[in-house]
DNA sequence: TCTGGGGTCCTAGGACCC
DNA sequence: TCTGGGGTCCTAGGACCC
């Protein structure tokens, strides 16, 4: 197999930067929801030492100092230039495997007769062309060494954006140069665990002991041990596959301590999360709530906990998705705690032309398909929340 | 004062069955 | 006193990624 990996660069910065060009060649920043992580950086932004997911608060000095520009996300910009992105691929490679809002592997293998680099460098130049998005290109046989190299690719300009891992002289150099942290898949509990075993760089990781690993880890460790090798262990999967899960868990902007305020925060996400249900043709078996207090405050009392709510007949009826996250909400509530996050997932996805209607069912599908299709359709044509459910306790919206 | 949000995969252990 | 054992399914929670 060859696979490329496409990784777009600083991709929301780049997205902003389409979007208003006077921003190129400033230090940029995009920050998350109610500003408090720094989410992405310009190379200007990295080159100040500003870190990824660092709380903004951390460097807001640093941000004044030096005339860093802070954006608020527009996840509607991103989501549509990835888009974008992802058409412009499709039409340059007969398969693409869309892997994040900012990734996708391409597959080489039917395109071998041509120089594979050259492929990816003409590839890379069409891209920024036609969608203004610049990106960086790794070529190798495994997904895990594809990430590498575009990695290599990234650092290095002389590279011009790709980097051939195929057939390498120097791979093993290479890979002894690079901290078996930045490997993917190795987050910082196994970092500290693969020390302990005097592996310290992804070329360790590549010639470790097979039954060491598995004695120590989860199979995926000797997974990305052999991908190393360039044993492919992750396939190849251009066909997308529906979500298995949907969550909207954003943090309140102030504590909030009372249940009425956090069921209807529940209610609403289970809202919002219904309306990428509907528009992905899927229905829900159980909502699932959590709340949380602030972690970080370690001068409050803590709590946090999670409960389901099974549907019994899973649906894409909004209404009944916001009741069940009510009802999830109650369940786990106590009073005397301030709390910072109400999270909603929706579970248990399925097809909903597939969907099972229980033999005693009480409830009109007809008209609750007529009523949901009615809303999504205006909200299309005038706006987000034009119109929305209005929730009662006791009764479901009519 | 202020600390993201949306996903996936894997595993251990309990429940249950025969 | 002695109290099966193996398979499967489900779930919660951990780890990781972008």
């Amino acid at each position: 197999m060859i696979i490329a990996l496409c990784d777009c660069n600083n991709f929301f910065v780049s997205c902003e930067r389409r979007r208003d060009p006077s921003l190129e060649g400033l230090p940029v920043i995009v920050l998350s929801h109610n500003d408090g992580c720094v989410i992405a950086r310009s190379n200007e932004a990295k080159a100040l030492n500003i870190g990824m997911a660092v709380p903004f608060f951390t460097v807001r000095g640093i941000c004044k100092a030096h005339g860093v520009v802070a954006l608020k996300g527009d996840h509607t910009l991103y989501r549509q230039t990835s888009r974008d992105v992802m058409e412009c691929l499709g039409g340059l490679f007969p398969e693409v495997e869309v892997s994040s809002i900012d990734e996708a592997y391409l597959l080489l293998t039917g395109i071998q007769t041509l120089d594979p680099a050259r492929t990816c460098l003409g590839a890379r130049g069409k891209l920024l062309l036609s969608t203004g998005i610049p990106a960086s290109f790794g070529i190798a046989p495994t997904k895990t060494l594809a990430k590498i190299a575009s990695r290599f690719s990234k650092k290095d300009p002389s590279y011009n954006g790709v980097f051939n891992f195929l057939d390498h002289p120097a791979a093993d150099d290479l890979l002894a140069s690079l901290s078996v942290g930045d490997v993917w898949g190795i987050g910082s509990r196994s970092l500290e665990r693969l020390r302990q075993m005097g592996i310290r760089t992804a070329l360790d990781l590549k010639n470790a002991d097979d039954e060491k690993l598995l004695k120590r880890f989860p199979i995926g460790m000797l997974r990305t041990s052999h991908e190393l090798r360039g044993v492919c262990c992750h396939s190849f999967e251009p066909d997308p596959e529906s979500h298995k899960s949907i969550q909207i868990a954003p943090s309140f902007r102030k504590p909030v301590t009372d249940l009425e305020t956090l069921q209807s925060t529940a209610a609403e996400h289970a809202v919002e999360a219904a309306k990428t249900l509907r528009a992905e043709g899927l229905v829900c078996g159980v909502v699932q709530v959590s709340i949380q207090t602030n972690p970080f405050r370690k001068d409050l009392p803590q709590y946090e906990a999670t409960a389901d709510q099974r549907i019994e007949e899973p649906t894409d009826y909004s209404p009944l998705l916001a009741d069940a996250a009510r009802q999830a909400t109650e369940k786990i509530y106590k009073p005397g705690y301030a709390y910072r996050r109400v999270g909603v997932v929706l579970g248990d996805l399925s097809d909903s032309s597939s969907r099972q209607s229980l033999l005693f069912s009480t409830r009109d599908r007809s008209r609750e398909k007529k009523l949901m299709e009615a809303m999504d359709s205006i909200n299309r044509a005038l706006g987000d929340d034009t119109i929305k459910p209005w929730f009662t306790k006791e009764t479901p919206a009519e």
